[in-house]
DNA sequence: TTGTATGCGTTATCAA
DNA sequence: TTGATAACGCATACAA
């Protein structure tokens, strides 16, 4: 029942197939120099004994090699990746007796070259990317190629297609989107006039989110009519207007969806507007000045992707790669969508 | 800035100080035979170069060990405690690398002798005591003794007062009372005739999370009246008379909290009694006969406490306490209470 | 009271 | 093409 002893180790592998430590090796990490029989022999060994690296023994091994994961996001001022990033911290510093280490680079903007540029200033230093990742084929090929190389590529927060990463972590966005439209229904017993505040339509996120919301509402609370829609384009004075134009216009509208940033700007406009009916608004993400309108009672309710554990999960993945030794594909992390109120902010 | 090469070890301390490795370790471990002068300066050094076991080199120093954790639970039939337990055998079985195993108990009902004896059954063998506590002043004390004999106990889910367990790992029912509260508010639109169903006023989690419940509702939805209150005994049989009966003597109530087990039974009731008018239903803990009446519609929303997390970072954090040889207080490990509606179930 | 040698599993280096 | 050995950091049995 209970396995009596530690697993099959290297040494055990060279005594089975009656060679060195060495020759094992040099198989295990595809060094060549090994007669073409004693490699089959070894690898059928290997194979059969379902042997895997120990992870004690190479946490100790690593140390010797100091090694550097490279973390490139496009978060500029925007708070949320504030959090990613202390989430990385936290985990480096949690790893910190394994010799590992982060070297971070916070872009301003998706612009496709910067990303790519970053990438390569990391060369050959890393032994593997943490990418926030712009949707484009580009940088899957940038990350095929690094990948050949031997640096594997995890995406964190945003995924893209057609790329070689080993896995992704973050959230689901449609999920999110539909459980943001639960909650509308909810609070607004799935009758009302809504408003949204869309983000920009060249982020992948923000279009998956944005679909799972409408698709949603539609299917399960079809008496919520969407009176209208405008982008915030990332930017809070940009959403107050698009808000304050928006609630004039339409006087019916009595509860507003934020999809993406702007949640403030957004606010400033309902609360300037002086509507005697309030207005249930509810948004995304967990950010300072969102939380502030949450407290004031302007917003009802959001829903919340963890940027903090999305980083923490993404380091610690990184360095168990770096431990296991598997550059291969591995299971997505998705962490939930959390709905936060007043009471569990 | 960034650290140039990995940290201080026994041998620099020892080269430090004029000694060998294993006078160092001696003064480490406290197991004297060591001249005091000399211990004196060793604990200097190592205070003042703030010296740490290395995680990497304890590791496959502990592996020879084969550490074992206990885990005791009262978990019964619940299936709450199953999630825990899954995550622990999660997280066991990503540490296998690292010999460390987990025994678990798992105990029906909350008998202080009980626990106190699977307490007992675990010595010597166990490195850590993973507990599901029962606030009773006997189980402090056991705890106690158990650190006096080099046993630190972490706590699980349910916490006690005055014992010496290095730290808790669970919900803070206080705030989950406080979430449902201002989630009842937000779906009855701080309206409503409610029934209460609570738990066994034995256990101290429970209690907790009524009073944060009530407390709540009181100063910020007023105009929510309690109408009745009535306990379900963790029992659902006894949760669906208790809700019958009340809802037959009161037919004015139009909103149900379920503090503790009983959901189904409760909600067995509620569709016997075949109201025109929608009851809204709100539970806690996404147990499978819960989430089945989430998705039948007769539950609106739940406050989840994690029970996998709870069980997965409780046994991460043993492992920890091994590897650092730390057996001293901690940070408590509190996970958060999560809102579930049908869409992100 | 103190120092030394050995081993945990992996891997790099050097010798054969 | 292979084997032997040392090293990572810690802990312990044994020698001095």
């Amino acid at each position: 029942m209970t396995k009596k002893h530690s697993n099959i180790t290297i040494k055990d592998i060279a005594k089975i197939c009656g060679v060195s430590r060495g020759t094992v090796d040099r198989v295990l990490n595809g060094r060549g120099k090994v007669k073409k029989e004693v490699e089959e022999l070894i690898l059928k060994t290997i194979q059969e004994s379902q042997y895997t690296k120990n992870r004690a023994g190479r946490a100790l091994r690593v140390l010797t090699t100091q090694p550097v994961v490279g973390v490139i996001v496009s978060g500029g001022r925007n708070p949320f990746f504030d959090d990613v990033l202390t989430g990385v911290h936290k985990a480096e510093k949690e790893l910190a007796d394994y010799g590992v280490r982060a070297e971070i680079i916070n872009l301003r903007g998706y612009d496709v070259q910067h990303q790519l540029d970053a990438i390569s200033s990391f060369m050959p230093r890393i032994s593997v990317l943490i990418l926030q990742a712009i949707n484009d084929p580009r940088i899957a090929q940038s990350i095929r190629e690094l990948k050949q190389s031997g640096v594997p590529t995890i995406t964190v927060n945003t995924d893209l297609e057609n790329s070689d990463r080993i896995f992704y972590v973050g959230s689901d966005y449609v999920s999110g989107g539909e459980t943001a439209a639960g909650l509308l229904g909810m609070i607004t017993g799935g009758k009302g006039n809504l408003g949204i505040i869309t983000g920009v339509s060249t982020l992948l996120g923000h279009i998956q989110r944005l679909h799972g919301f409408e698709t949603r509402l539609n299917t399960r609370w079809p008496e919520i009519r969407t009176i209208a829609r405008a982008s915030a384009m990332d930017d809070d004075e940009y959403s107050y207007q698009a808000t304050l134009n928006m609630l004039l216009e339409h006087p019916e509208i009595d509860c507003l969806q934020l999809i993406a940033a702007g949640t403030y700007g957004a606010c400033r406009a309902v609360i300037d507007t002086k509507r005697e009916k309030k207005i249930n608004v509810l948004a995304f993400d967990n950010v300072p000045t969102t939380v502030e309108m949450v407290r004031m009672g302007v917003v009802r309710a959001l829903v919340c992707q963890q940027p903090f554990e999305q980083g923490y999960l993404a380091f610690n993945a990184a360095f168990d790669a770096i431990l296991s030794g598997n550059k291969t594909q591995g299971e997505n992390i998705i962490v939930e969508n959390q709905i936060r109120i007043l009471e569990n902010l």
